[in-house]
DNA sequence: CGCATACTTGAGCGAAATCAAGGCCTGTGG
DNA sequence: CCACAGGCCTTGATTTCGCTCAAGTATGCG
């Protein structure tokens, strides 16, 4: 359940497309994506004693909230949930984090959220301090690493004004946009509970549930089964969510004139 | 309004301290906190056409979310809001900027939200072309770049939380908090209107104005004008913004049971 | 002084929370 | 095999916190 690394363990770099980069770990397969975009093809890093590679049972919290944070991890398998807590049991999901994802980057010496498995998860766990030694040989690395953050902090910031601002039913239909690939009609696959849909979005599951019934019932989604859904209708979906304000829709003069509803 | 540098701009690095790393812009004197921190005393990062400073005037969108993120800001005097907009006019204020703080190093392609000048804004812009090459020059400024976006970050998530689950004297008891300095007692200054403060704690200006008349009359803090209030009992201000979970409190087991109020 | 802007306060309403069943599925044990 | 328990989800009834609407007050500026 909880294997270390042979101290050969190393990152080979097997793709190096724009769009999709990735790496294989030379130990233990898991994919790394984003890791390895300026190494050469074939150019290892040895990371011995670095990392290692994990099985996290359904439920478990690998990273808690306010720990010190010596590691970051890479997610192979599964889902996994980013909370934070307030003592009476008040729970804000901060993201989900699937396959391919990194958790617990931004932190800088304690984590600032905990990490539950939704479900079985395989992830290869990283030492920070075999980190700053790969920064050192591969600067480019802490770039794309930065790059990464930085994309998780426009995730943050959209998911803010869902939090602040959106109806219940935006908030279900900003999720449901956000989760899903292009492709509609599919079945999408919702590994989390209500409660956890409850808990990222700001609100409880029974209106979670009976969002979710309303876009039905219109037609907008077909319910499949408790954790797969698809959209029928991603226009229509789109517009419920609380458009994307457009881009140059205001002059950069004195904008922000309100009215609300 | 707007004077562009002389091509004789240059950051020169007049303070080394762990905590309070600072550096003068050789040209407009603006300090650009945190900028230089391994920048040998008497460094100079010639910057040619790489910066400008700027007057803002009160209530000016600077930058413009969507727009090419083009620049980057460091905030000398006054006070910017950041708020992301829905096509309606609700409004999400992501957050505040003060003298000395960074605006839009985050963005990659484009800006994620808006800048807007709360009063008389005196800000020095950054090319962010420049900015790569100073990077190459001086890749620990990348580092301290990344750092701070980092803290962000955690600022971020926290925000989140306050967003999803408190009630309205929890966000404002938050607010205040997280406002404040640490001396009590003290008059704090909030240049922002209490439509600002409704936008980014995510509710109305009258639930604003409430929930400070509540904290007025139960003697947590005193209201000295609009835009002066100041902390009168803090450990209650603390209580009543719903605490941060203690560290170490759940074994890192199955941890989060939930009992809701 | 009059007007505009910003803040506070009150009254009523409504969207979402809470409280409470009830259905469905899965696993377990007789 | 069925009976039963325990999750998890949905649906309905009721409550409530915060929003909307509407005055009323204070402050600043021409």
């Amino acid at each position: 359940m909880n294997s270390t690394h042979q101290p050969d363990l190393r990152l080979v770099a097997t793709n190096r497309s724009d769009t999709a980069i990735s790496a294989r770990c030379g130990c233990c397969e898991a994919r790394h994506a984003g890791l390895c975009d300026t190494l050469a093809d074939g150019d290892l890093l040895h990371l011995a004693h670095a990392a290692h590679w994990q099985l996290i049972s359904k439920g478990r919290v690998f990273a808690l909230e306010g720990d010190p944070s010596r590691h970051f991890f890479n997610i192979n398998h599964g889902a996994v949930k980013l909370c934070k807590d307030l003592p009476d049991g008040r729970r804000q999901i901060i993201g989900f984090a699937g396959p391919g994802d990194f958790v617990g980057l931004a932190a800088d010496h304690h984590y600032s959220f905990s990490a539950e498995a939704i479900n079985e998860v395989r992830l290869c766990s990283f030492d920070r301090v075999g980190l700053h030694l790969m920064f050192v040989r591969f600067p480019a690395l802490e770039k794309r690493l930065a790059a990464m953050a930085s994309s998780d902090m426009v995730v943050a910031l959209a998911h803010m004004l869902l939090l602040g601002r959106k109806t219940s039913i935006e908030r279900v239909a900003s999720f449901l946009l956000g989760w899903s690939t292009k492709d509609d009609g599919r079945v999408l696959a919702l590994p989390m509970s209500r409660t956890d849909l409850g808990d990222y979005l700001g609100m409880t599951i029974e209106t979670v549930s009976r969002s979710l019934t309303i876009l039905k019932n219109q037609r907008v989604i077909a319910i499949a089964s408790d954790h797969g859904i698809s959209i029928v209708n991603r226009r229509r979906l789109s517009d419920m969510a609380g458009a994307i304000p457009r881009r140059g829709g205001l002059s950069g003069e004195s904008a922000c004139r309100k009215t609300r509803n």
